[in-house]
RNA sequence: CGGGGUGUAGCGCAGCUGGUAGCGCGCUUGGUUUGGGACCAAGAUGCCGCAGGUUCGAAUCCUGUCACUCCGACCA
């Protein structure tokens, strides 16, 4: 059937290597190049106009949310690095040190920031005096660095582009609820704004983030079965307060410790997108964030009046939608393989035949469905079209998570779900970090969460057999 | 950090039984085309990843090194 033929022929079948798939997807679709340093990629325009929607839409909900950007240094002395325990032991394997400036050697190492909260808290140490100077609610937007062995565009490099909310508050329950708060903050923009449905849930104690007393998740799946931790928010309680002391005198003039929170997403939910929405044509992105929402593709462009009608349906529309024209002397063939590799969302061509009959084309990036519409009908033709293709999207990428996820009752069983149909499976945990350990070592999967609506599925543990206290979603993850 | 693979034109590759580099795509120019990756003609493009060594002579053989990539251990 001519709807099967496959247009696009430099990408490699998902189904025959999902990893080179990847690659080729990211390359052809100009998202990104490598660079000259190892482990970090050139997020090229193509690339960086998504995060830039991104950036928009999240920094529009903080902004909602009572919180105000700040810009921290990138270096972070030794010595205040090393204020809390755990938090160093995380990340001392994975941080990169200046030794030198210039010629002179340092007589303190600076480390490049691998995340902010000493940084933070150093500076809330000096500006929180008083319950009056409670919440504060910072936000910044930089890029951090983290010495990884194995580099992967978007999903794990050396340095990335994220955003770290570092809030501080009076209370503990205060902490809490702007933990939840901002998670479900992350979750609600993944379905909204990038239509990928997520699992909301809480870290086990092994997976949680270092110095954290809790850590919060929002899992999403891949067309590939493999779990990505697409953004997390941490409940620090006053640990960090107590390490570095951040204190206020109340209301009842006694010296309180602040309790803390902190949250982020990064550059990954990019890879996020390409992996949940792309098929063997290249990137489907979302409308949403598409940089390009709508192609004008002009066909026969050498005849009378062709350019004009294009050129003036685009500016037309260009008040309603991010539309761009290729009237570059590429076939249209050309120009269609191309756009579906980068995901454009919806497709017009305008012909001379179109221009008689006073109409367009309308091709969604999808379904590959085509339509004709009045000329005076496309703006309301294509916003409709945008949102059909959203909630496509994200009800395609419900269906397959759910496709693929398990419940297993019986540890043969989780082995065999991990090796063969990939995906997230719920099973039942007793609580202990041995039996995380025994499965993560057996099967290769690791605990994603602990999700907050869980019903129970069995009364025992799928690793040990003994008592089991929570439901876990388990998976392979990147 | 362990194991495998790959580095030759912008991209994809051939050349690896040593004799000084080729193909396809792309690019430039001109013409014909244009509703699913058009065609003809004429061009331009190389420190053969990098550094040593063997040799009269190295893309080719040897050693080292760096990068990319895949698979495992650690992490967003």
């Amino acid at each position: 059937m001519a709807k099967d033929k496959k247009f696009v022929e430099e990408i490699t079948p998902m189904n025959q290597d999902f990893t080179q798939w990847y690659t080729d997807v990211i390359k052809k679709a100009d998202l990104v190049d490598y660079s000259s340093v190892r482990g970090c990629m050139i997020i090229r325009p193509y690339g960086y106009a998504i995060w830039e929607h991104i950036q928009r839409e999240l920094d529009d909900r903080f902004k909602k949310t009572g919180h105000e950007n700040v810009y921290m240094p990138m270096f972070i002395p030794e010595s205040l690095l090393q204020k809390e325990k755990d938090h160093v032991e995380g990340f001392a394997p994975e941080v990169a040190w200046v030794t030198h400036g210039g010629s002179e050697k340092l007589t303190e190492k600076l480390c490049v920031r691998p995340t902010s909260e000493t940084l933070f808290c150093d500076h809330y140490k000096n500006i929180i005096h008083s319950y009056r100077d409670l919440p504060k609610l910072y936000n910044q937007w930089c890029s951090v660095v983290r010495w990884e062995k194995t580099t992967r565009p978007f999903l794990r490099t050396l340095e990335f582009l994220w955003q770290e909310g570092h809030t501080a508050h009076a209370d503990a329950e205060e902490a809490q609820e702007e933990t939840i708060r901002m998670l479900n903050v992350y979750a609600e923009f993944c379905e909204n704004v990038l239509a990928i449905p997520v699992v909301k849930g809480q870290k086990t104690e092994k997976e949680k983030f270092a110095g954290a007393r809790n850590t919060y998740t929002i899992e999403a799946l891949m067309h590939n079965g493999i779990a990505l931790q697409s953004g997390t928010s941490h409940n620090f309680g006053d640990g960090f307060a107590k390490a570095f002391e951040i204190q206020y005198t109340d209301k009842n003039n006694q010296l309180q410790y602040v309790h803390q929170t902190s949250w982020g997403m990064t550059t990954r939910l990019i890879g996020a997108l390409i992996m949940v929405h792309g098929d063997d044509s290249g990137l489907v992105l979302p409308p949403r964030v598409a940089p390009v929402q709508v192609v004008v593709i002009p066909i026969s462009q050498h005849k009378e009046g062709v350019l004009e009608k294009a050129s003036e349906i685009c500016s037309r529309l260009s008040g309603s939608f991010r539309i761009r024209m290729d009237d570059s002397d590429k076939s249209p063939g050309w120009k269609f393989s191309e756009y579906e590799m980068k995901g454009v969302p919806v497709r017009l061509e305008i012909g001379p035949k179109d221009i008689e009959k006073r109409q367009a084309v309308l091709v969604r990036r999808d379904t590959r469905e085509k339509s004709f519409v009045p000329l005076d009908e496309l703006e309301d033709s294509i916003a409709g079209l945008l949102d059909s293709i959203h909630m496509n999207l994200l009800d395609k990428a419900t269906r397959l998570r759910d496709e693929k996820t398990f419940t297993v009752v019986d540890f043969s069983q989780f082995e065999q779900i991990i090796n063969e149909t990939p995906g997230f499976i719920k099973a039942m945990w007793c609580g202990d970090r041995a039996c995380e350990d025994t499965i993560k070592e057996k099967t290769g999967a690791t605990s994603r969460c602990i999700p907050f609506d869980a019903e129970p599925v069995s009364d025992k543990c799928i690793c040990c057999g003994k008592e089991a206290k929570t439901l876990v979603y388990w998976g392979k993850a990147y």
